[in-house]
RNA sequence: GGCGAGGUAGCUCAGUUGGUUAGAGCGCAUGAUUCAUAAUCAUGAGGUCCGGGGUUCAAUUCCCCGCCUCGCUACCA
C-alpha cells in the first residue's frame, strides 16, 4: 500500500465551473483517485477555491458588492456542483479559510525567517484616480539620458537605455492619464534564479517520464533563464504579508494559492496532515491544465524546496485544453457549457458526460466537444455497447433461469479464452491509468463489454436453450461474471453507473483486486431488479443545447458587456487641444518580427505621414488602402520598433476585443477637423 | 516576434527507436442475427500520415524552411 496526496488545480472563484476545467483537471484527478482508494492505498483527493487576487476585486467593483460576496457565491456553486458530479474530493475549502491564511503566512514566515527571499525597498508610482500602484509598464514619461518624451517605465525605446519608472521626468500613468505620486513601498522577491540548477536537474533529469507539453515548457523556461519574482503585492485582497512593516501588502495570489493544497490538507487531517506532505514516500501528484505547467513545475516547487521539509511533485499531468463546438471555451464570452447548468438540464446523466469528457479528453492536444458527439457516444457507445450487454445478460438469466446464477459446467476453450482476455484487459486498464493515459484506459474498460457482446452472439443461448440448458447456463453464468467485472472496473470512470449496476446484480462494489476473475457472482445468487443503465438522449435535448447555446452567445455578448467606467472630468479646453482629423490610409505594411503592428501612410490632408498601429490580427495589408480614418494629428511622435509613428488612429474595441475603425459616415476631404 | 506543444481516415485519437499491405473507436456501406433500449456480430470502402526541400538503398517517422491551431511570453501611441 503506498501513500499518495492528490491535487486538482484550485478553481479561481470568480465563475461557475465549465465542462473545460472538468475534461483537463477534475474529471481525470477523480478517476485516479478512485482507482487508487479501489486499489486499497492511502490517498487524500485535496480541492478548493483559489479566491484571492486582483480579478476577484475588479468583478466585485463592477457588481457594487465586496470581493467576499463574490467569492462566497462561487465557492458554493463550484463545490455543490463538483459533489453532484462525483468529483471525490476529501476536502473541498477555500483560501480564505483560517486554515489557510496561517498555512500561507508561516511558510512565507519560514522562508522570510530563512533569508530565502530577496527584500527590494523602492519608491513605486501610485495612480491616485485608479487607487493602486503601477507597474512599471503602466508608466510613460520623458527619458532622462535622450529627452525622448514617451519612455516606459522600464526603458527607453528611443535610446534603449534601461530604466527605472522613478527615472522618468514627468511621470504620467497609463491607467488614468495622471499624474502618478511616488509612494514608499517594499516587496520580497523569491529569487527563482539560484533555483535553477536544483530544478533542472530534478525535473530535466530525474524526471524525463512527465508528458512532453509539461516537460518541454519546463525546458524552456530553464534554457531562458529564470529571474527573480515578487511574491507580494499591494492590494487589499488577499493574505497580509506577515512582516513588521507590510502594512496594505499581500502575499501574490499565485504565492498562497498552491498552499493551499497544503492548507486543506491540514484542515482535514490537523493532526496527520504532514505525512502526505513531508514523508518522502507519499507521491504527490499535481492535476492541472496547461497554462498552470509553470507555478507547479518552477514556482511551488521551489517555494517547497526553499522551505525545506515538503516533499516535491512526482509528476504534473497537465491537459491541454477543450474546444467547445469549434470554439475556444470563453467565460467573458459565456461560451461554455457551465457545469451546474448540465446537472439541472441532464439530471442521473452525470456519468454520461464523465464518460465523454473522459473519452474526448485532451491529453496529447487541444480538443473539441460537440453536442453531437455527446450524443454519439451515449447512444452508440454507453447504451449500446455497455448497457446493451448487461441487459441482455440480465434479461436472459431471468428467463431462462428465474433471476439465480446458473451453475456453470465444463468450461470450453473459447470460455477460458474469455476469462484470460477478462484478466488481460484488466491490467491494461491499470497500467493505463497509472500512466495517466484515462482516455485508452476507458476504452480498455468498454472492451469488456464489447468482448460480451461478442461472446453472446457467437454462443446464441436463445438458439440452443432447448436442446443444450447447460451450454447455456455456462454461457450466462460467464455474461454475469463480466457483468460484475464492469461493474468494479469501470467504477473510477462512471461511478453512478457502478452503483446502479450493483444494485441489478444485487452484489456490492468489491475492491479492485478481487476483479479480472470469473467468480464474482456465486452460483444460486438472486440478480436485483432488471433496469437499463443508461437512456437514449433524443435529438430534441441536443437541439435545445445546441439553440441555448446560439442564443446565450448572442444574448450575453449584449447583457455581459461591461464599459469601462467613465473618466475623470476634463475641461473643454483639455478636448479642444486634440487635433483630429479625418485621413485616407494609402498604404499599410506589417511591422515585421511583431504579432500586431502595422505600419500605414496616411494622407492627412495636412501631410503624408507614417502611423503604426497596433492592428495586425484584425486587419491584413491589402483591405486598409482606400479606408477613410480618425487620425489624432498632433499627439507627439513616438518611435515603436524603429519606426516614428506621427499620430494615432481612432479604433472602437468591441465587447471580443475585435478592433473596428471610427470613420465618417461618407466620404469627407482629408484633414477634415473632428471636434 | 521568441519559446513550448500539436497538425495521421468524415469525426475523436493511437502509432512508427526509418523498412514489405499506416491502426482503433464512432460514422458510412453490405451481410448475418433477433436474447437485447432498431440494440448486437461479421465484412468492407475511406488516408500524397499539413506543404516544400534535404539526408538515406528506404521518411509519415530524422534534419532544414514554410503554413495552421493552442499555451507561455514580448509587443500593442
Amino acid at each position: 500500500m503506498a501513500r499518495y496526496t492528490v491535487t486538482s488545480a484550485l478553481p479561481y472563484a470568480n465563475g461557475p465551473v465549465h465542462i473545460g476545467h472538468l475534461a483537463g483537471v477534475y474529471v481525470p484527478a477523480d478517476i485516479y483517485v478512485r482507482y487508487l482508494r479501489k486499489k486499497g492505498h492511502d490517498v487524500l483527493f485535496i480541492g478548493g477555491s483559489d479566491e484571492h487576487g486582483v480579478p476577484i476585486t475588479i468583478k466585485a467593483r463592477q457588481e457594487g458588492v465586496q470581493p467576499q460576496d463574490i467569492v462566497d457565491k462561487y465557492h458554493g456553486l463550484i463545490k455543490e456542483s463538483f459533489k453532484r458530479l462525483g468529483i471525490s474530493f476529501d476536502i473541498y475549502s477555500r483560501t480564505t479559510s483560517k486554515t489557510h491564511r496561517e498555512m500561507a503566512s508561516k511558510i512565507f514566515r519560514t522562508l522570510y525567517d530563512k533569508g530565502a527571499f530577496i527584500e527590494k525597498d523602492s519608491e513605486q508610482y501610485y495612480d491616485r484616480e485608479a487607487k493602486q500602484f503601477l507597474a512599471d509598464r503602466y508608466i510613460t514619461g520623458t527619458c532622462p539620458h535622450c529627452g525622448n518624451e514617451n519612455a516606459y517605465g522600464d526603458q527607453c525605446e528611443k535610446c534603449g537605455t534601461s530604466l527605472n519608472a522613478t527615472d522618468l521626468i514627468n511621470p504620467r500613468s497609463t491607467l488614468s492619464g495622471s499624474a502618478p505620486e511616488l509612494r514608499a513601498t517594499k516587496h520580497w522577491y523569491l529569487p527563482l534564479d539560484q533555483y535553477e540548477p536544483f530544478l533542472r536537474e530534478w525535473i530535466l533529469e530525474e524526471h524525463k517520464e512527465w508528458k512532453t507539453n509539461v516537460y518541454g515548457q519546463c525546458k524552456s523556461w530553464l534554457d531562458t533563464g529564470l529571474q527573480p519574482r515578487a511574491v507580494t503585492r499591494d492590494l487589499d485582497w488577499g493574505i497580509p504579508v506577515p512582516v513588521e512593516g507590510a502594512e496594505g501588502k499581500v502575499l501574490y495570489v499565485w504565492f498562497d494559492a498552491p498552499i493551499g493544497y497544503i492548507s486543506n490538507t491540514k484542515e482535514l487531517c490537523p493532526d496527520t496532515w504532514e505525512k502526505y506532505w513531508k514523508d518522502p514516500d507519499t507521491k504527490l501528484i499535481h492535476f492541472i491544465g496547461k497554462d498552470n505547467i509553470v507555478f507547479h513545475c518552477i514556482i511551488f516547487p521551489a517555494i517547497l524546496k526553499a522551505e525545506g521539509s515538503f516533499i516535491l511533485p512526482e509528476n504534473v499531468p497537465a491537459n491541454e485544453f477543450l474546444n467547445l463546438e469549434n470554439e475556444k471555451i470563453s467565460t467573458s464570452r459565456n461560451w461554455a457549457v457551465w457545469l451546474h447548468e448540465y446537472l439541472d438540464e441532464f439530471p442521473g446523466k452525470e456519468d454520461v458526460l464523465r464518460y465523454v469528457l473522459t473519452a474526448n479528453a485532451p491529453e496529447t492536444k487541444d480538443n473539441n466537444f460537440t453536442w453531437k458527439d455527446f450524443q454519439d457516444r451515449n447512444n452508440n457507445e454507453l447504451v449500446a455497447i455497455y448497457g446493451n450487454f448487461v441487459n441482455r445478460a440480465v434479461v436472459l438469466t431471468h428467463k431462462y433461469f428465474g433471476g439465480k446464477v446458473p451453475v456453470p459446467g465444463t468450461l470450453l476453450p473459447e470460455d477460458l479464452e474469455l476469462t484470460g482476455e477478462l484478466a488481460v484487459l484488466k491490467s491494461n486498464i491499470e497500467s493505463s491509468i497509472e500512466n495517466y493515459r484515462f482516455r485508452e484506459a476507458l476504452k480498455e474498460t468498454m472492451n469488456i463489454a464489447r468482448m460480451g457482446n461478442k461472446y453472446l452472439t457467437d454462443t446464441e443461448p436463445w438458439k440452443i436453450y432447448k436442446e443444450n440448458p447447460e451450454r447455456v447456463a455456462t454461457v450466462l453464468n460467464l455474461c454475469l461474471q463480466i457483468a460484475a467485472n464492469m461493474k468494479v472496473l469501470s467504477e473510477p470512470f462512471l461511478p453512478f453507473s457502478s452503483e446502479k449496476l450493483a444494485s441489478i446484480l444485487n452484489a456490492p462494489l468489491i475492491a479492485w483486486d478481487d476483479a479480472g476473475k470469473a467468480d464474482l457472482l456465486p452460483a444460486g445468487h438472486v440478480l436485483g431488479k432488471p433496469e437499463l443503465l443508461f437512456e437514449k438522449i433524443e435529438d430534441e435535448a441536443i437541439e435545445f443545447q445546441l439553440r441555448k447555446l446560439a442564443d446565450t452567445k448572442i444574448a450575453n455578448e449584449k447583457i455581459n458587456y461591461i464599459p469601462a467606467p467613465q473618466k475623470s472630468s476634463i475641461q473643454y479646453e483639455d478636448f479642444s487641444r486634440m487635433d483630429i482629423r479625418i485621413g485616407t490610409i494609402l498604404e499599410a505594411v506589417k511591422v515585421p518580427k511583431t504579432g500586431k503592428l502595422m505600419k500605414m501612410t496616411v494622407d492627412t490632408g495636412l501631410d503624408k505621414r507614417t502611423i503604426v498601429s497596433g492592428i495586425a490580427e484584425y486587419f491584413t495589408p491589402e483591405e486598409l488602402p482606400g479606408k477613410q480614418v480618425c487620425v489624432l494629428a498632433n499627439l507627439e511622435p513616438r518611435v515603436i520598433k524603429g519606426i516614428t509613428s506621427q499620430g494615432m488612429i481612432l479604433l472602437a474595441e468591441d465587447s471580443d476585443g475585435k478592433l473596428i475603425f471610427v470613420s465618417p459616415e461618407n466620404i469627407v476631404r482629408n484633414g477634415s477637423s473632428v471636434s
